[in-house]
DNA sequence: TATTAAAAATAGAATCGTTCTAGTTTAAGG
DNA sequence: CCTTAAACTAGAACGATTCTATTTTTAATA
């Protein structure tokens, strides 16, 4: 994986949650010659591998994210995906089941107070 | 929409998380005619509607969800989804967040009781 | 340093879920 | 009935992602 850790450093820096391509066009900045198909591949291993994670939305390419744990809010307005650090609640849902998990994701939807505006109208 | 009800009946009485090919085949039986766009042009507006949930899965078709209250639990072994019917924590998370919420989807990632099985060989 | 083998990258075709377009049918109201 | 809008059909098109075959890079070893 040549390009791994570039990839990784994008992802992680990145506080929008990139698609592979938008991975892809940055990337290529500093490796020019560097083709889709191994972002792709790139972003698949580390995905496999615990490093970042991966917000499937639909009707549009996923998107790539920083594993640390943390939370998602969707504009139901606009669609505009952000992170929100809201406590862990893994030990709660874990007491709820009756049994351990190994990780949750939470997606809150919620409108935007842009949306919230622009509805009032 | 012709086949509203129908479809919708599908999503609503099947305890598995159909695609629309699926759905389109179980229609299929009763109305021979139908084609898969339509199935799609309905799921849609039924989506929409907030009549159905959908759920998109890394790598797989959406499927499609009755609406009432429920999240999901995703085994990391075998893929498998299964619903779960947890308490609501819309209250916790709005005191959380300090705002009102509209929804949220829950996805729960575990070892089913057969891969555990699996693994510790 | 040269040799070799395995791993990663490239190019571009292929796949497949979903949407789109244009034409046709159906349903409802006058 | 007649008209019009909505829904459906057929099949092409699209776009994200994967796949295949080939080439390049890397790393290990002699």
């Amino acid at each position: 994986m040549r390009y791994g850790n570039h990839i990784l450093e994008i992802v992680n820096t990145s506080d929008t949650h990139m698609t592979a391509e938008q991975i892809f066009l940055a990337l290529k900045q500093r490796y020019p010659k560097v083709v889709l198909a191994t972002v792709y591949n790139n972003l698949n291993t580390l995905y496999q591998n615990g490093k970042i994670r991966k917000i499937s939305m639909e009707g549009q390419p996923d998107r790539y994210d920083k594993s640390i744990r943390h939370d998602h809010l969707v504009c139901s307005g606009c669609g505009r995906l952000s992170d929100i650090y809201l406590p862990d609640i893994t030990a709660q849902m874990e007491q709820e089941l009756g049994f351990s998990i190994q990780s949750y994701d939470l997606k809150i939807r919620y409108l935007c107070p842009e949306c919230r505006k622009e509805q009032q109208r």
